[in-house]
DNA sequence: GATTTAAACGAAAACGTTTTCGATTTCATG
DNA sequence: CATGAAATCGAAAACGTTTTCGTTTAAATC
């Protein structure tokens, strides 16, 4: 019933713990014979190491820590699965916290992590937070570290991103070329770096078209929510009846878009183009389909483990690492809300 | 840069090891003029325990581990969000893995956990799984564990669960009550309980009101998709081009259902109603919208979470824990596509 | 001042592993 | 048989904490 140990193994077999260790870890100054015979009672007596032993030993747990804003949340439990499946692939297990958004929470998180001594923190900013406190204790104690999506341009760390001013450019661009000339932007709240990249994006492409950059056009969401996209949808109309484009901050809020246009029998795409942002599952099975812009969302957890390994191996062999940032290619998908 | 320990506090302040872990822990044997100075001593270091010796000694990590099918998953991850907001209130941190819904990585993320030693095991099954020698260890070695969604009846653990065969008479009930004469069910595999239980639910409806069950209106999912749901709205429409109306395993299938509905101008609810299960976040968004059936997944995160707890906190007062099976209500959703 | 009682502290074992380094054994070589 | 090298093993420290139980000190009682 009780937990085996290498000293119960030791006992049985008359040898001391040492060689049961070593003979369990193939050191080469054991004899086959007794490595043999211990391989064998510990394969009987279902020998699993004690965790908690070893973790002490060796400083390291295998384990690393996970903070996104939200877990019910297409583009980030995408994030979830590709880094799930390749921290896995190195052994090491994946601990999940939420800040829901909220900088408080998100402290709190933080601190859980070190406090458990996580072996690596992956984390995509709350729409609060900053450059922190908390995440100046993070480098402080050397806890190797990677920031993905929602980051902040002055903390020094690995960044997995994709370059949203340029996939938001784009996609403004999609808009114009399919022939809208009065465009709106439903943008995100004002602190994430990335709703201020892809508002960038949305004005340089309008300068590049020589269409009149119009502050009244921009609508700031505060939640990013389904709601939202309604509710603004119903002001942009209200405001601008002769708009013709709608580029929203994410596949959400355009759907929340589509929703209102869909209720009040407003024609999209022949009256108004919309267009979303991070090709949520759900904008291929809306009427009419959304066009959006791919995220590699998956991918981006592949390359933020990625990222952190490399960091977690160099603090090992006490090399430096000089944090990288890896920036993911995005793609217009165009789909009949624009055609 | 090195992390504190006990060992320099107690030197700095000329004490011993034991007392300074005592005043931190409050015990009543040590002066409040000591315990003020360790504190604050402790306080000024940023002395954080090293949870790995902490574990070592008590024999328990505060972390449980969850393993669910897939990540990416409306109904999973609002679980998924239920179980770390309870864990968290007690100080229990959530190692997640996923299954793939398959028996044999299944087994590998079993055995990852036990090797973990954490301190519960909250799980889903995957459709291939069942009673299985995974299982009967997670038992043998008296690791707190439960059941949520889907379950195995012959595994004696506490459960978390809807009642399936209810929820999906009335399911099929309301399509009845809606008119419906002739109803093509879209089930799940053979293998998940829950699959099983709804069929038999829809069946049970049908008896009960007369209508005689037909064995050729039941098609049967192998991966549960969106494209299957195209598929079989297609091959059911075209071998009982009367059908008046669908009941499928899942919001996600129903979703497909409407897609080719939609696709091939066969006008839902007029012609043919439809019904899902679940209530997906894109049910409501879809055109038309999609009645369904409400299942409380954040409250069974939330459940399976006190469910386990309570069995965590036995264990550790050595009492006997019997287990128990919570059923949550469900609720039929009506709207656009039952009309 | 002797004795008892309570308050404050510390030594030491224990948790189970890993790893260094020294000790022993074996065996071939001269 | 002495010598050296190679092969095999084990003692012991270390990781940092918790907790039992014994020891010392201080205060209280007669």
């Amino acid at each position: 019933m009780k937990d085996i140990t290498l000293k119960q193994i030791a006992e049985t077999l008359g040898i001391s713990i040492t060689t049961v260790s070593k003979a369990l870890k193939d050191y080469p100054d054991v004899s086959s014979k007794t490595k043999k015979s211990v391989l064998e009672l510990a394969q009987n007596l279902q020998y699993t190491p004690n965790s908690f032993a070893v973790n002490l030993r060796t400083k390291e747990s295998k384990t690393i820590g996970l903070i996104i804003p939200e877990v019910v949340h297409h583009f980030f439990s995408n994030v979830i699965n590709g880094i799930i499946e390749e921290a896995e692939k190195s052994g090491y297990l994946v601990i999940i916290l939420q800040s829901s958004e909220s900088l408080t929470l998100e402290k709190k998180q933080v601190d859980l992590l070190i406090n458990k001594r996580v072996d690596g923190i992956i984390m995509s900013l709350s729409n609060e937070s900053n450059d922190d406190e908390h995440i100046k204790e993070i480098c402080r104690r050397e806890i190797p570290f990677v920031l993905f999506d929602k980051i902040s341009k002055f903390i020094n760390c690995s960044k997995v991103v994709i370059d949203d001013q340029k996939a938001a450019y784009n996609a403004t661009e999609h808009l114009i070329l399919r022939g809208c000339t009065k465009i709106a932007h439903i943008r995100g709240p004002v602190n994430p770096q990335n709703a201020i990249d892809r508002f960038l994006g949305y004005k340089k492409a309008l300068e590049k078209y020589n269409i009149p950059f119009d502050y009244n056009l921009v609508y700031t969401c505060k939640n990013v929510t389904f709601e939202e996209g309604k509710e603004f949808a119903a002001a942009i109309l209200q405001d601008h009846p002769d708009i013709d484009g709608i580029f929203a901050i994410t596949d959400l809020v355009a759907v929340g878009v589509l929703a209102h246009c869909n209720e009040n029998k407003i024609d999209v795409p022949h009256q108004i183009k919309v267009i979303g942002f991070s090709n949520w599952f759900m904008s291929q099975v809306i009427t009419p389909k959304l066009s959006t812009v791919d995220q590699p969302s998956y991918e981006m957890g592949v390359q933020a483990f990625s990222l952190l390994l490399e960091e977690m191996n160099c603090k090992k062999e006490m090399k430096t690492f000089i944090p990288k940032t890896i920036e993911l290619d995005t793609q217009i998908i165009s789909r009949e809300s624009t055609l």
